[in-house]
DNA sequence: GTGAAAGCGCTAACAC
DNA sequence: GTGTTAGCGCTTTCAC
């Protein structure tokens, strides 16, 4: 690898001028400079990022840490996050917490160690406490939440009207004719979870239908609990829902199987709808609708606001929480009427 | 952040002193070694992975490019990399291709820029010049290739048997009775795609059944490709295929779409088994039989090898191609005879 | 057993 | 305009 000092060397000058040449400084000859550059591109000279971090104590990075990497959503926002870093010439590295709260905290000590300039984070769903985002946050390094709001804690982030898309998703059900709703929830402590549950609520009382507490079921977003869940609605055949809202995609496509499983007539007997819309959901049979979340722009978004916290460090911040807007998808599993 | 010469400095010892105390040298006194070790408890101190990497020219960091990361097959991959990785002090930085060679080209810069000490990667599948990642080589940065396997290049490869796989398919739709096999094969160039296409033919010559060139479908790696193909295979009702191997996911998702969007059933009519087994394969319906690739331990032995490399750097190397066995799940997508 | 000094590659304050 | 020096945090000769 070709350094400074090499190419000073190669040409009688000092390291200084040489970067200052490079660095295009105005108190550099216009001679010197051409040569410096030319030999610079002949040795196609790279500076060293290292070198450069430990000078700067910056290393034009910023992390993310997501529950899960192979996921069509996160994959989204990972890729939203990469457009606009890479553009502004960030790098990003990726941490997985698997949803445990133990990795995060670890993944967290690493971004703090290896000097990330700033973090993107979905929280793992476990989790309540937030001191090690604090420490990171004390250290300088800015961070942003994105899908997975927090409270109490200072900073920008960005998120999905939730209570929204749940109410409009529990509308639709309902003008499809559904009147026996359920909905399966996740892990309740989630604000995510709360605002979703919200939602369902609010279009239930709006429209004068009963909210029942037993058809109000709460686990793990894991498609097997989604599963199992569901096929427990259908235990009393005689009396179950016709219209379910899932709260996430796994629960969502565990739902899906469970009843065809209990050889429920789809959307017929129950229309189904989960949140989020993963790239399988028009293949399932019937296709599945559901609550789009912009995963991509969730990421630009969260990249725009970090960076903008880390070239501004120190400034006082007026943080923000953007919500953004989710996309009914209707498709065959919630769709009992005909299309005019 | 508290450093070396922090310790020192409070202690009143020089940052050499300290600098062996932490690592154990034999030439400190115990009682010295027993302060030092105290503080930086106390202080918490970790050391500077900048200043390590700038010292040794090593970051401890493994690089990973994969074509999609929000795909559950490079997804395992990445977590059993990952674990090795972790387990023997390593880092990782996951890079995405988006299968474009410019996007790899860039990457592989950033890798030998960023000084990683070494790179598992699965090539973007357009690639045919591989010079980029030989300059990373000649720099003393192993590489290991995943999953795709390269041709005349000396180095490891971790890759599936993917004639055997593709072979114990075709059999298996045989088995089922179906006698007019077809199969959607990939870019012809991979030589991936060259392995699979291989195994169905030997297959269909093995029990003596014909091999018609049209129904040797050729399409990129996506999901509408193999839809759009499967579609022309029906064209003719009268004289269409009764079983289809897909040799990539996407396509076989495609092809499932397909099958039920030519009114066509499946297995009845139609069988069809699809390359890597992701997790929505079951959720299908028909539920989607596939070949499952381990991809989680194709990780975790690309990691041990390439880790390997790195801490013999400069030995030689006999360098290895493992074949990984694949495993054929079925599921009722061909299943056309009754299990006993 | 401990310290001083050099060096990894780079920038920046301070000369001249 | 250009060079010298110091320093980012650490390890590693080389002295004593």
């Amino acid at each position: 690898m070709i350094t400074l000092k090499e190419i000073a060397r190669r040409l009688g000058l000092s390291k200084s001028t040489v970067s200052r040449a490079l660095r295009d400084s105005s108190e550099i000859g216009a001679e010197t400079k051409q040569r410096v550059l030319e030999l610079a591109r002949e040795l196609s000279y790279t500076p060293n990022p290292i070198a450069l971090s430990l000078q700067r104590s910056r290393s034009q990075t910023i992390g993310i840490i997501v529950p899960e990497i192979a996921n069509s959503f996160f994959g989204s926002v990972i890729s939203g996050i990469e457009e606009v870093a890479y553009r502004q010439g960030y790098h990003i590295t990726i941490y997985q917490s698997h949803d445990s709260s133990d990795r995060e905290v670890t993944d967290v000590r690493n971004i703090l160690v290896r000097r990330a300039d700033g973090l993107v984070v979905s929280t793992a769903s476990q989790i309540r406490n937030l001191d090690h985002f604090r420490t990171l946050q004390e250290q300088g390094i800015p961070v942003v939440f994105f899908d997975r709001k927090v409270e109490n804690f200072q900073t920008h982030q960005v998120i999905v009207d939730d209570f929204d898309g749940a109410f409009r998703a529990t509308e639709h059900l309902i003008e499809q004719g559904c009147r026996k709703l359920a909905c399966l929830t996740g892990p309740q402590h989630l604000p995510i979870v709360q605002q979703r549950t919200g939602g369902f609520k609010a279009a239930l009382q709006k429209h004068d239908l009963p909210i029942r507490a037993e058809w109000l079921v709460e686990g793990p977003f894991r498609q097997n609990s989604g599963n199992q869940l569901t096929k427990e609605l259908f235990a009393d055949l005689s009396d179950h829902p016709d219209g379910i809202l899932a709260a996430s995609t796994s629960i969502a496509l565990g739902a899906h199987l469970a009843i065809r499983e209990v050889g429920m007539k789809m959307p017929e007997e129950v229309a189904l709808i989960g949140f989020s819309d993963p790239p399988i959901a028009p293949l399932l049979d019937p296709p599945l609708s559901s609550i789009a979340q912009p995963g991509f722009e969730m990421g630009q978004q969260s990249a725009e606001l970090l960076i903008d916290m880390i070239e501004k460090k120190g400034k006082p911040i007026r943080y923000q929480t953007r919500i953004l807007q989710t996309d009914l998808v209707v498709r065959r599993s919630s769709q009992r009427t005909q299309k005019v």
